[in-house]
DNA sequence: TATGAATGAGGTTTCATTCAT
DNA sequence: GATGAATGAAACCTCATTCAT
């Protein structure tokens, strides 16, 4: 296999076993099988190999979303958004420990930033397609003209960041079974009326 | 004034606006107006200084939402939570950069999770006091009797939070007018009935 | 009782217990029950306080060949031998650490060999302790002429100095049993004429 | 040369120089000529390092003794004897503060004391080493049958470990000359009869 | 391209000593 | 005389990065 995606596998999993701080070349060159001085060959810099990694991240998140393009008229509203939740649930629990880490790197951060702008990425881009659903459901007549479609696209996606950002922080496992039943609590409540 | 809390807001500082993995031993000192040995005199180590700061963060994020157990029956839901939503997006969006930071660091995420379970705190504590508040309203006839409490207070603190999250994490500032108005939709969203 | 005992016992526990590099003012002064600042009340610096204790140790030392002084002539000389064997046995051991810490500090041990030579001082007076008991003993006719009283002196001690250094570098604690069959082999060889 | 060793070597000067206490990780860069960072690509930590120089010298200490394997009804036993005891003051002398240092480091020392146990080595090995001759000489009946060939080795490495002691403790610089002149009085003194 | 020894700046922590109370 | 908080120098060690092979 190519060794920069080696490299860049090997990071990604240090990071999440180790966190940021504990994430050094020498680990990541350690777990890629190959020597320091490679991951210099790949990557500009540690920095450039992180912005890497956590844009993977970061897209992994967002295609988890496209399903939805063609989901609209489909199954039942309820049950599209009880997927939707779970899939971004589970998204959110195995990504969390790494983007929350940016935070303690402000430069890091702020190439980010930079990114988000020019590229018009970010986190805010899966509310957005939800958003975009529920707006063709209305459309469809499938949900009351009155919901606001973004507030109820936040509500869900919101819920389930703060979900699974405390199952991270409290480091408690969630069976799957579980996170189906959160999803369908918060379902419920949002389109009680669909 | 006593070093130790000078000590103290020094890191907070610090932590706020250079980001964990910056933090170091030297900026506190400097911030704090005194040497680098000093802190040890008053923390045993760089960690547990970390520890004490982030504690503190919590408890702030827990004190807002303590003045909901005088609200039930007064005002109305719809204010009451918009308030609470309002006081959620300030907090969250002061404290999240350093929350988010311990992700980082695996040692001190350890540490205060031992902390939650013996003492039952942690984040979560704020969704369970809005679900005291709305059980009781619900009690009182203000809300409807299928409405579920817990989801609710899930949905409005979790968009609350990850509205704060993108909001740091794109680093955008915003007006207290737009978080109001933030507020009110989700609120008009979930308690579109009361 | 007077504070600077309490400080000098305090130091010589912490030493032969923690070792001279692990041996600090904040040890001390818990162990004597005072505080830090104490400890230069009383002597003027750290090493100063190491030299008073080490100087006590060196004093000890030969206050156990004093006795020498009214033997000759009496009991058997094996007899006295052995027991100066065993009581060099029984101090070389409890001092040794101590006493050879002083080669990691050169600084104290500049000043011990300042004593030395202005106060006639030093481990060797306890060699020539011996010698002398042995030249009166040699006068009496209660050992062969021919015998070397320094040579012998210095044979019975250093076999004793060495014996008890390698009891404390091994860590292997000894019974009185195991000593005095020790110090009577070495008696027995040295002395086997008397 | 190789590195490793020029740093070794490097800390051995400096530790006989300047004492274990004063023996710090710049000074040993400096006289490796290599920078702080390089002794632990080379030694996993400072006691490391500490730890293969002393053991290298108690290897030197010993293969001073493993001459005697050859020299059995070779020469006179006095004369043999001799020169083991001017190798063994020379060699005693050399090391003498090293060794001697270990035990500020209670650390250090108990790490080799692991290691005399697993690989039966230390300083007790040299005594046995001599007694071994001298079983080797009684068998070939060139010394007495009845002298006690363990307690004459320990005379004789004791006293010069002693003698070593004292010329260490107090500083003062012997010829080789005065050197003989003890070790032919010592060893007189033991094999009288040979 | 792959290596890994060498680097050196910078991090956290310890500790003898001082001094105002 | 007794205190103990404050100090700051200096210790050990880490780690991203470079460069000759």
């Amino acid at each position: 296999m190519d060794l920069k995606i080696r490299i860049a596998e090997a990071a990604e999993q240090v990071l999440l076993t180790n966190g940021l701080a504990k994430t050094t070349t020498k680990e990541i060159a350690k777990a890629a099988g190959c020597s320091e001085g490679s991951l210099y060959n790949h990557f500009k810099s540690k920095e450039d190999l992180f912005l890497h990694v956590v844009r993977n991240q970061l897209k992994m998140l967002m295609a988890a979303m496209t399903s939805l393009r063609n989901l609209p008229g489909k199954g039942t509203v309820r049950g599209n958004m009880e997927e939707v939740a779970l899939a971004a649930l589970n998204d959110y629990n195995h990504s969390m420990s790494m983007i929350c880490s940016i935070f303690s790197e402000p430069g890091i951060l702020d190439r980010h930033r930079e990114g988000f702008e020019s590229r018009n990425e970010g986190p805010h881009r899966a509310n957005e397609t939800v958003e975009g659903y529920l707006l063709e459901e209305k459309r469809l007549g499938r949900i009351p003209e009155g919901m606001d479609a973004r507030a109820a696209a936040d509500l869900l996606l919101g819920s389930c960041f703060q979900h699974a950002f405390q199952s991270s922080f409290t480091g408690r496992e969630e069976t799957q079974e579980e996170r189906s039943q959160y999803a369908k609590r918060i379902v419920d409540t949002i389109f009680r009326e669909c």
